[in-house]
RNA sequence: GGGACUGUGGGGUAGCUUGGUCCAUCCUUCGGGGUUCGGGACUCCGAGACGCCAGUUCAAAUCUGGCCAGUCCCA
């Protein structure tokens, strides 16, 4: 086998090969940006759906599905989110050999689908908050290249849409969104900024909006996730209006939450290494693979005590893979460490007489599992591994940042930048331009950084309402 | 939107300048056999490709035109 192209030098590269080689996604298909979910890639993506459900059910948020079909005529009723989304979407303006009165567009995004739906359920204050989400795909026709996970033009889309009686609720919902997010990114290991995006750059027909950004790798940042306050600049032009307890007619505010498979080129880009994929144990396909060694003197005995073994394993809800296939174990750890399999059990002679297998985690780290104990310690070596792989991606994290005092230091920047920005426009498309790249916005959250204390604007020099600030290039 | 470049088995490539050596090279993959098996085994047999459509020519992977697809750069 060919060794992976350097994660540092040739990022890119190395992303593509390790998605096409772990066998997560075919992208052979016939449609630019429309990849093909294989096995694998399946696994890992409901266990990334199971990890948002989770979290946002726990707040109280309920599954509903809306037809993939937008007419026209719904569509276009917010004049902002027309604009954003105008030059990105597909249209259906045919049914069978007819054209259609009414053309149709593909979901971009659900806002439009949802809301002269809302409009009829919402009548009182009684039936807020209206807090529902959905994973559907929804498609956007993306010019730029496309990569796996990352930019397609077939999105695996997370999407929440919620109502509320006053913009107060509403910036709760906002909140509870983003401590909801905090939970998943525990399961995905990944550390991550909340960034208030500045006017220019929010969502189409947001009030304001927050994203999550990650470091992938020099001045690069990957976008992982969105909340968007919406205030009443949707539930006007839809018309979702209620009946407050004085009888007074007031419309809802609204918020929305949308993530995407780009988590799992996100978990793929922050995690692997030059031996492949590295999954969290929430979202590995397999969290363990058991791998027999044959021995001469005992012809099938290690692959039956493997069996048993994941057996054992699988009754306590463990995903796992025994690995039969003819090759070699040497292969077989290879082929297993590509595919980012958090926790290896070696089984041999050796182990049999001992009555405990070898474990070799993720990170290389080797230790025994006695059978006795099974379930516990394989629970105990993958709780490790999680946390081991998180503090390994924090300290990555921390490293990827530093602060540029003048304009001239952001050009050919090596990190994501700590910018002191005034707030003003004019001095936000300095630093872009300087950077090359964009300014992601000011942290909604204190920085995770030791940072000093805060000079003028790097745009402007004034140092009145200055505030730190991101810049980076997005991927 | 403008420009440059590239399309060869499942993946990656050689061949293209100077048409014939090519029923197309090598690596990998895949199917089958045998010997193996504690970190990517070896060996034998087999399968599998010139993006599409025209044109030039005795002869086209190679030259010409159109189309399609993709990549990169610029706006």
């Amino acid at each position: 086998m060919v060794e992976l192209p350097d994660k540092r030098a040739k990022f890119i590269d190395w992303y593509l090969e390790v998605v096409d080689r772990a066998d997560l996604s075919d992208k052979r298909y016939g449609v630019k940006g429309m990849n093909v979910w294989t096995t694998y890639g399946m696994r890992a993506r409901r266990n990334l759906d199971a990890v948002m459900v989770r979290a946002i059910e726990a707040t109280g948020s309920e599954a509903v599905e809306f037809p993939a079909l937008i007419p026209e005529t719904d569509f276009a009723k917010e004049k902002e989110h027309i604009k954003g989304f105008d030059a990105q979407v597909y249209w259906v303006t045919k049914g069978g050999l007819s054209d259609l009165d009414v053309r149709l567009v593909l979901r971009p995004t659900s806002e439009t689908a949802m809301y002269p739906t809302f409009a009829l359920w919402v009548r009182s204050h009684k039936d807020l908050p209206l807090n529902v989400y959905q994973i559907v795909n929804t498609f956007r026709y993306e010019t730029k290249t496309t990569r796996p996970f990352v930019r397609v033009r077939e999105i695996h889309f997370f999407e929440e849409h919620t109502c509320q009686v006053d913009e107060a609720a509403a910036t709760a919902r906002v909140r509870s969104n983003l401590a909801a997010f905090r939970a998943m990114a525990e399961a995905f290991a990944l550390p991550y900024v909340p960034i208030r995006r500045p006017e220019w750059d929010k969502f189409a027909g947001a009030h304001y909006s927050v994203a999550f950004d990650i470091p992938v790798g020099g001045a690069r940042t990957l976008q992982i996730g969105s909340v968007h306050h919406y205030r009443q600049n949707f539930s006007v032009p839809y018309a979702i209006r209620y009946e407050a307890a004085d009888g007074s007619q007031e419309y809802v505010h609204q918020t929305t939450f949308g993530l995407s498979e780009r988590l799992l080129g996100a978990i793929v880009a922050v995690h692997g290494d030059a031996k492949g994929a590295v999954f969290p144990s929430a979202i590995a396909p397999f969290e363990v693979v058991i791998v027999p060694i044959p021995s001469a003197d005992a012809p099938g005995a290690a692959e039956r005590t493997a069996s048993e073994l994941a057996d054992r394993l699988r009754a306590g809800g463990r995903r796992v893979h025994v690995d039969l296939s003819e090759d070699r174990p040497g292969a077989k750890y290879y082929r297993w460490e590509l595919k980012g399999v958090p926790l290896r059990l070696e089984l041999g002679k050796r182990e049999a007489e001992a009555r405990s297998a070898s474990a070799v985690d993720r990170l290389g780290r080797r230790t025994r599992v006695s059978f006795d104990r099974l379930e516990a310690e394989v629970a105990e070596r993958l709780v490790e591994f999680d946390r081991a792989l998180t503090e390994k991606a924090t300290a990555e994290f921390r490293a990827s940042f530093s602060v540029a005092r003048t304009l001239e230091e952001l050009a050919g920047s090596e990190r994501v930048r700590v910018v002191a920005w005034c707030g003003q426009e004019a001095c936000g498309h300095r630093i872009e331009t300087a950077i090359d790249g964009a300014l992601l916005g000011t942290p909604e959250e204190e920085l995770p950084l030791e940072l000093p204390t805060i000079g003028a604007c790097v745009g402007c020099g004034t140092s009145e309402g200055a505030r730190w600030a991101l810049a980076a290039q997005p991927l």
